[in-house]
DNA sequence: ATTCATGCAAAATCTTTGCACTGAT
DNA sequence: ATCAGTGCAAAGATTTTGCATGAAT
């Protein structure tokens, strides 16, 4: 985890950005949170828990940084607010997701997937792939096992 | 495009929805500018060229509707409108977008070319699949003619 | 009459911005 | 002394909601 904290640190640092404490509490929370998909304003209430005089601005500031030095990516599940997810080290491409439309979970999937597919867009639209994003809904296996249990219920 | 708009009536009713002149100028405007992707504004605005009196509420409420009706597709492109997009007739899935970080066109792409990953997702995830997005960040193929043109002016 | 839909304005959200202030170089 | 970064409050932008009115059966 510090290896990690220590890695964004020197992006900051590459960029003449400084890692301040507010900045280090929203980074740390985002680390401890990295399964969830956290919008501006969890993250804030996360960062209050341990540096309460933190500002809601700070935060989106501090997103929006994370975001720009592509430290975190800010997704859109279609509620009204974004979320930022942490790029995982060494990730190539942005990972996907699973949004459930029963519960709302929201699963990722690192696995690339995606480089055929990527291979012809860049070739038959002639278009310069530099991000994408790929999101999936439908029916998480849980919801699936529980309706199957409720239907053996009946 | 009169089809379009009867089946589109159609759908309506089945639902015990009405297609008000209200709810019609909404739909003439989207399949008149299906190439594009209106924001709620934006289809407001057009509409009330024809139809200077309805409001923008109304304008919202509709492409909710249509939206639960499965007749368009809400997106959201990272800016912070949703913008509405109709669903091509017969189309099995949600068709998928190239977004130019350069000059910010929205190119569309009809032909489905993740079955393979769908299946790949279905099995390994267990995951129900109802509905996708799939957006390309990157550079269109306009832009890139322009930057090879300006390399060699240079 | 009843019901559904509308227009308008107000409210609710989410996000950004202005500004005075603080802290590190 | 400078300058990036912060907190707070205000402003902005987008979307939703309440309510009186209007249209259609």
């Amino acid at each position: 985890m510090e290896n990690r904290l220590d890695r964004i640190k020197k992006q900051l640092h590459a960029q003449k950005y400084k890692l301040t404490p507010q900045r280090e509490a929203t980074v740390r929370v985002l680390l401890e949170n990295e399964a969830d998909h956290l919008s501006a304003e969890d993250v804030y209430l996360l960062v209050k828990e341990k540096a309460p005089e933190i500002g809601l601005a700070t935060v989106y500031r501090t997103l929006e940084l994370l975001t720009e030095l592509k430290v975190v990516d800010k997704i859109n599940f279609g509620d009204g607010v974004s979320r930022y997810d942490l790029r995982r080290e060494g990730a190539e491409h942005f990972h996907h997701h699973l949004v459930c439309i029963e519960c709302g979970a929201v699963d990722e999937i690192q696995e690339d997937l995606l480089e055929d597919v990527e291979k012809i867009v860049e070739e038959r639209w002639r278009f310069k792939i530099k991000d994408h994003r790929l999101t999936f809904h439908g029916i998480c296996h849980r919801c699936q096992d529980k309706k199957a249990s409720e239907q053996k219920q009946a």
